[in-house]
Formats: structure tokens, sequence, C-alpha cells
DNA sequence: ACTGCGATGTTAACGCTGTCAAGACCCGGC
DNA sequence: GCCGGGTCTTGACAGCGTTAACATCGCAGT
């Protein structure tokens, strides 16, 4: 037993702050945000409820910590999706746009109750009128990134770049969220991209 | 005082089910569906808690009863915002999807906690996996049926319909669900329109 | 090295919530 | 005329977020 080395335990609990915000996120994540409890977290954790008031001013600031996790776990996956695929060619570019879309999609279909609390009420209202949000966030540089390359591949439409990012993800964020509540099914995903990919490009693809 | 002759007051109260979801919408409209709690929409309504419990199972039930009225309003609004512009021709076509559109995302701009809670977890899971909901919502129709109209007048990219009514619905709803958290600026609806247009359309409108 | 202080934790309590069991009320049908 | 069933009330329960008062721990300053 070298515990005593291993784990010194510096403080009372060590760092309860970021234990907190973990169980919030996974419990958040598993049973959704409707369902978490302060005093669940707290007890998971194994500390009184009110301990958690010395971490955070109240309950909806946890929640707001884990949305932010949250979002961090989708720039992670749809920018890892992008810079998976190599190459500097048309299809490779193409490729590219759809593995982004595909990420997206896939984060809410994997963990829909994240992505529903990520992008919820709680979440983002503290954050004002929030452009800075939108175009900061790695998820739509990356998409900025992909349909720049299109461009310049001759690949789009003459002269229609403007309001694609924000055409393309509004469609992609708005099919993930109606895929999360079981307005439309998960197959749809395929086809919808095939369809924004054939209405974007200046011939059709493939 | 005529009271006894112009309402009846038929039984203990009247129409308790249908008093208290009406008390119900109004307070998720106002309030949030977060912030509105049983209790209080059965005391605004001069009753006691538990008498609720006569005419709902549960909570839940009552909030979904809101959201079918939501669901119901946005269908109303974009029937009739497609339906107000008349005629038959290329232009009137075009108007009439973007004045179905813009009813969408006017709703959620004007109702926002109606839109995200029609659209909310508890009130859509229910509804097994949903493809009933979809094509079955005025909305969903009328927005096929513009889209129709596009087509017949050859104004369209050629071969390119399919698909294009989710493609669609998924943009519009994803910059509706986008703005009601202060994520994209309202401002944006109107250039994201046009992209959508313009993109889907074989010419350059205008 | 001791002390005091602030950060971190505890328990106890408040008012609120959804929900249920038991009883009171009141109307329509025998 | 009465009685049965649907309607509503009161009362209670456990659980919630949050606060106040108190205990504990380890670092900083002398």
């Amino acid at each position: 037993m070298l515990t005593g080395v291993t784990s010194p335990a510096p403080y009372h609990h060590g760092d309860l702050r970021e234990a907190l915000a973990a169980e919030a996120f996974e419990q958040v994540r598993t049973k959704g945000s409707e369902a978490v409890s302060l005093r669940a977290v707290a007890l998971a954790v194994g500390v009184s409820a009110s301990a958690a008031y010395h971490h955070f001013p109240d309950k909806t600031a946890l929640m707001i910590e884990v949305g932010c996790r949250g979002s961090l776990e989708l720039d992670r996956r749809t920018v890892q999706a992008a810079a998976s695929v190599r190459g500097r060619g048309k299809r490779a570019a193409l490729e590219r746009l759809r593995a982004c879309a595909d990420a997206y999609i896939g984060f809410a279909r994997d963990e829909p109750r994240l992505f529903r609390h990520t992008f919820g009420a709680d979440c983002m209202e503290p954050f004002g009128t929030g452009d800075e949000l939108t175009k900061d966030s790695a998820s739509y540089q990356t998409l900025g990134d992909c349909l720049d390359d299109l461009d310049r591949l001759a690949l789009l439409r003459p002269d229609s770049r403007d309001g694609l990012d924000l055409l393309v993800w509004t469609s992609v964020h708005g099919f993930a969220s109606l895929l999360i509540e079981g307005i439309v099914p998960p197959e749809a995903a395929k086809p919808l991209l095939a369809t924004l990919l054939g209405v974007l490009l200046e011939s059709r693809p493939r």
C-alpha cells in the first residue's frame, strides 16, 4: 500500500471543484440534466450538499460548467474528424466537410442528453447575444476552413461562398436537434448530407 | 347579475382540464417550462394542487399538453403565412417559401420559451421514433407544397427535388434553435434565407 | 514553533416541489 | 330520496436548492 506516496491527498478533498464538475458531467451525460440534483452529485463524490457552494455559486453555475465541457467535447470531435481526412484534392475536401458534419451529428446521436444540455437554455443565455461563442468555436472555424477549401478548388457554385457557413451549420445543427428528439430517424443523416452537398456544389458530386 | 344565466358553471369548476392546460401554456410561454410548477398553475386557476391529478396523470402529461398546443400554434402560423401569399407565378412561389420559413423563425423569436418547450425532451420522447409526427405536421406539409410549386415552375436545379424538404426544414429549425439560445443574432435570418434560396434555385433570384 | 485566519467542510433548517392517501362535496340516475 | 362516482380538499411524505451557524484543517506571519 503506497497510496500515501502516489496520492498525497493534499487537501480536504483534493480538488472538489473538479470532482463535482466531472461527476455532474457524467450524470448529465447518462441521465439527462433534468434528472440531476446537486445533492446527488455531491453525495456521489462523497461530500455534503452544501460543500458544493464553496466552489459554485449555485446549481446553475455547475450545470453551465457541464455545458462548457460538452461544448469542448463537440469541438474536439469535429476538429479531429476534419483533421483525420488528409489530402489537398477535391475528393479530400469534400470528404472533410462530410466528416465534419458526421461528427457533429454523431455527437448528438451518441450523447443526446449531453448535446441537449450543451445547447440548452441554462448554458447559453449567460453569454450575451453570443456572436463571440459562434465565431470562436473551433467547430465553426473548422467548418469555415472546409468550405474555403471547396471554394478554392472551385467546387462551389460561383460567387456562392457567402453565408454558406451559417447555412451548413444551421442545417447540421437542426438535423441533430430533431434527431435527439426522435423527430427524424438517424438513417436520414446520410441522405441529408447528400442533399446538402448536392445543393452546394457546382456539379453533382461523384 | 345574471351570471347564473350566462355562465351555468355546470360542474365543480366548469372545465378544469382546459383551465389548467391554458394556464400552464401561458406560464410556460412567459416564464419558461423550468420555472413552471404544477402547484403554481393549480393555485392560479383557484384550485388545490392535487386536483390536477384528476385530469392529468402527472406533471409531465400537463407539460406535454402544453407542448402539443405549442406545436399547433407553430403549424397555424406557418400555414397561415403560406396561405397569405397568393398567386401561382414564380415570384409568388418564391415568396411563399420565404414567408413559410419566416413564420417558423418568427415563432421562435416571438415565443422562445414556448418554442424551446415544444421541441424539448419531455414533449417529444413519448412519441416513438416519430416519423408520424414529422410527415403529419401541417408545417412540414406546407413546406413540401412550396417546394413542389417551385419544382413545377422549374425554378429548382434540375433533378434536385429529392430531400429538399428535410434540408430546408433542418436549416430553418436549426437557425431557430440557435436563435433562441442567443448563439446567432436575429438579423442573421434574412441573409440565411437568401443563401438558402440562392443555393436551391437554378439561377440567382431577382 | 506557535498562532490565528481563511478556505473548506459539516449539520440543521427553511420553503418549495411532485405525488399520494383519506376524506368531503355535489351532481345525475335509480 | 338516496346513493354512487366523479370532483375537489386537506394533510402528509420525501426530495429539492439554498442558507446560516458551526467545525476543521493547513498555510502565513511573527
